[in-house]
DNA sequence: AGCCCGGAGTTTGTATCGCAAACTAGTTGA
DNA sequence: TCAACTAGTTTGCGATACAAACTCCGGGCT
């Protein structure tokens, strides 16, 4: 029987498209701040603040805040749990991608 | 600059996993009723029926219902736009991965 | 006939979520 | 001094997804 599950079992916290952006975009830079997040993903910075949140309450990324220049400055990273998580992710919409494209007929 | 406007693109009625899941069977199958579906989905039939609902108010599938059997039977078929649109997500969801698999150093 | 079981869906209630807009705190320029 | 800007955070609300309860119908059983 062609079973589905794995779309049932996306990380909701990542699949979010703004979330999945984030994390897509901290995976290719490793390190980011507030502002580069900003304008690599065009979220507003309210979104960008409260999705934050979230990742590292469910800790999928490490937010250290600092001044820079008299600045506040937000640096991010994946925490290694968060790396592991967008790589399963990205397996896991590979997969159900596939068993879309084996043409079945119905039981 | 690193863009990633792709993931804030992406359509929302479809991304969602349980209808991403749907939408996956409908393209590998053209046309199951709502048993099929529940089985190859695992959804409850609960939220099966409302997905079906969004999807159907959403123009992406057409849904039709019958008795067979003197039971009732629910047909459902991916629309030409429905096909376009799940086709379309995958795509850019494939963009959006590569992106993140390009290494780039943060400004 | 009367009654309960199970299949096939639908409706409802609630709790969560995402977004935009408003707000805060500190800094620089005129 | 005060207006404008940077760097974020908080809030209000409309939309959403899920589970649980409900409906409707067709057999068996007694």
């Amino acid at each position: 029987m062609l079973r589905h599950e794995d779309a049932l079992a996306l990380d909701r916290l990542i699949h979010e498209p703004a979330r999945l952006a984030i994390m897509t975009v901290l995976s290719s830079v490793k390190s980011a701040d507030f502002v580069f997040l900003h304008r690599a993903t065009g979220l507003t910075k309210g979104n960008l603040s409260s999705h934050l949140t979230k990742l590292e309450e469910g800790g999928l990324v490490k937010i250290e805040k600092t001044f820079v220049l008299k600045r506040p400055n937000t640096n991010v990273a994946l925490t290694r749990l968060g790396t592991r998580r967008i790589a399963d992710h990205w397996a896991r919409l590979e997969r159900l991608k596939n068993l879309g494209e084996t043409s079945a007929d119905q039981v």
